[in-house]
DNA sequence: CGGTATCCGAGATGATACTG
DNA sequence: CAGTATCATCTCGGATACCG
């Protein structure tokens, strides 16, 4: 997760994985996804994304914004708020997101759902 | 890895999730990545991808397989060989693996590499 | 060549409780 | 509301050695 890539010629510094190391991370992708439609709260996307604890959304949050994905902005209001966007870089992940939507999203055999 | 989407609602069996699940694990990406060129001996993958070790590389290509992402061929020749392919339903991931090459390939700032 | 069999440690994930 | 602190767990990835 903290490891970043260090050359881009495919062996040991693949592109491909050096960007599935920043949205990889279980949850990562989904946060990125929500966060296509704009600002979003801490709150909002516990509730958008019901199975994942408070503890490891922030951690998560915390290392795509180190990452240079999301930026985070705190609203100094009673009570307080906090929102996370994208940044230039995390918007450009924006097709890649979306076509790994459309992949996830096509009816699977039945096979799969058998096989649970 | 090997759990499935139930629905497609995001939350819990966000799409995006789900693919992240079958090619989001380490070398997942990179594997698909070289196969996008066409089939490839498993002792091909493991030279083109240094730093997987042999365990890791097969146990990655078992699920894959067993994901429906790419099909294995054995050659009953002296000495044997295999292939890996991509099937058409791993196929249909390479404008989504493209798109994560792409992103994962552009000069990022000196930043990440000064974090290091 | 293309794997498997063991063993192992690190780090990722998670439940729960608490706080500015 | 938006987290953090602590503790427990557990799976993934890796090292090493061996096999058909």
């Amino acid at each position: 997760m903290a490891r970043r890539h260090q050359d881009y010629a495919c062996g040991e510094g693949c592109p491909v994985e050096a960007a599935l190391e920043i949205i990889g991370a279980k949850w990562k992708g989904g946060i990125v996804y929500h966060l296509l439609a704009g600002e979003t709260r801490f709150s909002e996307l516990g509730r958008r994304m019901p199975n994942v604890t408070a503890r490891i959304l922030a951690k998560a949050l915390r290392e795509l914004e180190a990452d240079g994905v999301i930026a985070r902005t705190v609203y100094p209001t009673i009570p307080p708020q906090v929102g996370y966007r994208l940044t230039e870089e995390g918007e450009r992940l924006r097709p890649a997101i979306l076509e790994l939507h459309r992949w996830g999203s096509r009816p699977r055999g039945v096979f799969d759902i058998a096989a649970e």
